[in-house]
DNA sequence: CATGAATGAGAGTTCATTCAT
DNA sequence: AATGAATGAACTCTCATTCAT
């Protein structure tokens, strides 16, 4: 019975794909179980057969992105040596995922928004973790005596926050760049190159004189 | 000042307050024409005679919103001459209306997810002017010679974004900060200091050494 | 105070008219308070009063053009002596206000679809009369001789009913003979040629040989 | 044959079935889902399964209908070979139609009050087919030298307008039969001589002498 | 494992009608 | 006489969820 095993696990993984697609284009109000079963393929009772309800599945959806990002994050740490390196990385890797899954920034500002409403625990724990990657970092900078001592949380936000509202508002940072040619909303800045502006901006004010 | 029985101004000041409050917490979709009517203490049929229906009357709660935090803002900015000044004074403003208001982040956090799904054009239109005051800011800077050459929208972002995650996710950081009594996340940083953290960060980052 | 009871008047008279076309054009649950407010160019509670409801108004409404419709229909009675010349004059002059008041026969068949739901006593003997003049002139062409029996009934509805259809399904048909020029709906024929051949199409049936 | 709990074919011809009755009883908009659901005994979201929306449902009604009677008329045409036969038959069979299924007169009347609202384009074409059976009939008669030439449009409307009023009428002449005793509405006829006196009354003034 | 059928609760919106001035 | 403000009830339609097969 291995074969029916593995159209199980291949069944849950289409609709749990489906769902991290719709999710992120239209947030958790607007997709609806109907949408997600025509995407998917598969009957809508499938899905709570599978996932328990709504919440159920969206939580499956937001823990699988931030397993992913996480991992991402984690294994490109792995290749530096000094803390100014490591927060080039962190800042590079995350900008690079939240551009390979351009929907997931709206997704957490969403979420963040909303005080995780709909966010299982298990996927704030995700949250937290990145944060802490980053406070690790801090910290060992200070240790090495290159960083000045800072408030991390807001360091953070300050990256993360800026790398997810720079991709969630790409639209609508075009269209005011198309209606009012004087003002440069960055729409055509590719991301690496606003990497690498945040990492600078962030390690000029952290370095030590 | 006899008070009216039948007071339509003041009727639709309360429809509209409690319109901004149940937005605010509970967003667009989350929040039910009923929940308003309640809220407000009036019928629910009189939230379409003031205000065509639901969509007009989130247009009308935003534009409220943005108007009043852009009159603080260039009001602040009066008071100052060099572009140090005015960059500290948008900040400080920005922070400290955020605070008083703290349902605003959220509100435009999610409208900004949804690609201004909601959002009539006027609300738009407000955005970028706010948009406009920070880019003025900074060329005058550069003008001066006291800042460096930026690049103003992730700026704007880094200080506007970050102050409204700050704001909405105070409960969140709150509560992690409860259960992992190692990190910290600035869940008891008074605004102004933020606000003066952020100041400084993105001032370091400009200045002309 | 003679001008303000003129103003009166006309202001329900005004009211009247509005509800005339509308109700005609539209039908009685397709009509709306508002529509006739913003019609007449009063208020929606003058309405209410001038007429108690909506039902109320519609009575208004249909007597008014029963009692219309019967007026013409006695007075072309007057200038005839013949069965058969009153037979003419009752068709072409049903015909004739039928083309005037094009939305009345509208309003007449729903009234009857509806078995007189909306329909005040007072309107139902409008109707009644106007079938007691058809019979008088049968009785009487039986009388002189010219006519044979018949059943009154049925010829009131082959006159009416038919005149009635024609004026109201004058759109539809003239969008039939658009789409299939193979048919002929008579959709160009004038009301009086329409009159002429109901009435030689009866008088023949009717004749004694 | 064991009976179903289930039976999807069933279940959506018993909604068709209580819509009709309703639809027919009240009209289109005086007929709301819950209506239809207390019927059928189903519940109202099946009805937006099965029918995507009202007017969908009513569009399936009338469909239902107008294949229905123009199945009848055709298939009765068949049994004739004169022009006088077909005639008869055409009336006949039209008459029996609205005596076995006596709402359907009321329906049809609203819709061409309305000027065809409600009414979907493949309704129309029902509508327009049974016009053109009519015209071949009086075509052949004039071929066959029987009959003189004539107004098609306005027969049918004689022919099927007077049947659909006499049918629609019948309780609100009964009522004024009873209030008035002195005039006859033909209120007790039965159906078979109100059409063969229709079809006498026709064929007479289309006889060529 | 998978599906179509069925449901209950509620959402947004409209409208006839009344109240207070 | 006339009006703008306010209401309650209803209506169409949607959706998360469950049932029966």
């Amino acid at each position: 019975m291995a074969k029916q095993k593995r159209d199980a696990e291949a069944t849950k993984a289409k609709i749990l794909a489906s769902a991290i697609t719709l999710f992120s284009k239209n947030g958790f109000d607007a997709t609806t179980g109907d949408d997600i079963a025509k995407e998917s393929g598969f009957n809508k009772a499938l899905i709570y057969y599978y996932f328990k309800n709504k919440a159920g599945l969206y939580g499956s959806v937001m823990s699988t992105l931030f397993d992913s990002i996480y991992k991402e994050v984690i294994d490109s740490k792995k290749c530096c040596d000094s803390a100014t390196a490591e927060l080039r990385a962190f800042i590079e890797t995350y900008a690079g995922y939240a551009q390979k899954q351009p929907y997931f920034p709206a997704l957490l500002l969403r979420e963040l928004s909303d005080s995780g409403t709909h966010l299982p625990e298990m996927m704030f724990e995700s949250m937290r973790r990145l944060f802490v990657l980053l406070s690790d970092i801090l910290r060992k900078g200070e240790e090495e005596g290159v960083f000045k001592k800072s408030i991390p949380m807001v360091l953070h936000f300050m990256i993360v926050g800026t790398l997810n509202l720079l991709v969630t508002t790409q639209q609508l940072r075009a269209k005011a760049a198309k209606e009012d040619t004087q003002i440069d909303t960055c729409s055509d800045c590719p991301m690496d190159e606003i990497a690498e502006y945040i990492f600078t901006t962030i390690k000029t004010a952290l370095e030590v004189k």
